[in-house]
Formats: structure tokens, sequence, C-alpha cells
DNA sequence: AACGCGCCCTGTCCGC
DNA sequence: TGCGGACAGGGCGCGT
């Protein structure tokens, strides 16, 4: 479920409401949230005592800072939420894997029905080596058009595929990879080789400018993304073909198609995109 | 090395 | 109303 602006909005919601605040207990009710080798009398034993320093995202992660360079870092898969227990909705969450207490009385809830999220918990030398097997970060201006354009000279599977690979570019799914190529007139089955220079340029752009939309309006829910409040985002009536199959191109009039791609779906205009 | 596939798990929706 | 199948924003491990 979220992608970048999702992980995004709920990083900014956490950096006004958690920092200071010291976890005095962990509490695990599903282990298998918990990152491989990682334990939930290891999780409490390490996070306990600990001060938040911060919060911040790279990719889809959101990576809460902790005091001696420790990082408690959140991979929400599929239907992953990250609530604060103050909020208005904490309530309702019906799936928390895992509760963080915190010295204020507050907690922060990580909810997952799928439970396909991983909590990962790095120290220094930990996080460096996470950070580098992730792709660049969309949004910064390492990603350049000719960056992008020299990193697909080396692939041939359908660039929608490519987008996906976190090792590339960090942050994008679903979602904003078809976004991104009906805004550039690239279909998703198009080999990542044989864009353009023209075309990865463009795709540069719209990727960045649908990243950046969808983060003004809080992201997009389909059915289970929730904000630190748990509040729903709004980008979702502004995709133009994510979920929108038989339904009209806004461009074309054209019917938006659907196909699988190595198990997922992609939708695109057949007209609109080559 | 790069790639495609199956799988992890729960909830929801649709057709019968 | 109930049941089976398809599908869902992600990512890992495996065989080729």
């Amino acid at each position: 479920m979220p992608e970048l602006p999702e992980a995004e909005t709920i990083v900014r919601d956490l950096q006004h409401r958690i920092p200071g605040a010291t976890i005095t207990r962990v509490t695990v009710a599903r282990a298998d949230v918990l990152h491989p080798g990682i334990t939930p009398p290891m999780l409490d034993q390490r996070l306990r005592g600990k001060r938040i320093t911060g919060v911040s995202r790279r990719g889809k992660n959101v990576v809460i800072e902790l005091e001696q360079e420790h990082r408690l870092v959140i991979n929400l898969g599929m239907t992953g939420r990250v609530i604060t227990s103050d909020a208005k909705f904490a309530d309702s969450m019906r799936h928390v894997a895992v509760r963080f207490e915190l010295d204020d009385g507050r907690a922060v809830l990580y909810d997952d029905a799928r439970r396909f999220g991983d909590i990962d918990l790095r120290d220094g030398a930990g996080w460096a080596v996470r950070t580098t097997e992730l792709g660049v970060e969309p949004l910064s201006d390492a990603l350049t058009a000719g960056l992008l354009h020299a990193l697909t000279r080396t692939s041939i599977v359908p660039i929608r595929n490519w987008l996906l690979d976190q090792r590339k570019i960090a942050g994008v799914g679903n979602i904003y990879a078809l976004e991104a190529l009906y805004r550039s007139g690239v279909r998703p089955t198009r080999r990542a080789r044989t864009l353009s220079k023209r075309e990865t340029a463009a795709l540069r752009d719209n990727l960045r400018d649908v990243l950046q939309e969808s983060i003004d309006m809080r992201g997009t829910t389909i059915s289970d993304y929730r904000d630190a409040s748990g509040e729903s985002g709004r980008f979702a009536n502004r995709l133009r073909v994510y979920d929108r199959k038989g339904e009209k191109c806004r461009q074309c009039d054209a019917i938006i198609k659907r196909i699988v791609l190595t198990n997922r779906s992609a939708f695109y205009c057949p007209s609109c995109q080559k």
C-alpha cells in the first residue's frame, strides 16, 4: 500500500509529535512483522530507555531515529500503519502488531492487517548497509534525467517493473509508477532500455511531480492507508489510470486497459501511451 | 547477474 | 446467506 508519499506523510506527522520522548516499553503481539533475527525481548531490551531524536524517510521506509545512532526502520508492506495512541482513530486499529510505549503516557502503534510489513532495528553501521541497498531518492537532486537514462540502459524488463525495483529508485510503487508512465505517454510494458532520452527526461519530471502532488494531498487511500492520525489521504481522485480499468481516459476518451505484468496489475491508456 | 514466479497473510468484493 | 475465487499499495527467496 504505502509508497513514498504515504510514508512521507506519516513521517511529517510523527516529526512534530514524538521527538524528545523516550521509549519505556515495547510489546509485540505479532512477531512475524519483526525483521528476521529480531526477537520481541531483544527489541524491548534494546529500545527501552532510548530517546527519540528525529523521524525521517528513506524510500518507502519510516525511520525513527534514536540516541546513539540507532534507527527503527519501518516498512509498511501493503497494510501497515503507524498511529499515535492519542489520535482520534487509535482505538479503531484492529491489527496492532507492535506497541512502543512512551514516557509521556502515549504510545506509537504499528498496525498491519496482512503483516507484510517489516520492523528492523539498526545501529549506525547497520543502517549504512541498509541505506546503500536502496536506490536514489526520486525527489532529490540526484535523480537527474541523465541518471535515469543511464540507469535504464542495461535492463530489458518492462519499465513498470523497473520502476518498482527499490535498488534503482527508492520509494516508487505500483500506483505512482503507473501514473508517471501515463503522464509520460509511455506504456508500462516498454522495456526499460528502449525509452528515449526524451522519454526518460519526461518520466523523471512526471515521477517527481506525481509524488510531490500526492504528498501535498497527504497520499493515496484506496482502502487501507491512514496517516499518523488515522486519517485518509486525498490523492485517490487524482489518479488517471490506476484502478480505472474500463473508464474513459481523461485526455482522449479511449478506454483504460488493465493487463498483468509479473502478477501485478498495470493500467494504461492504449491511445495516449506508446 | 538479471529476471520471472510463487509465496507470505487477511480482508473485501463479486458472481453464483 | 454462504461459498469460492480473484484481487489488493510490497518484497523475499528460489530456480533458470
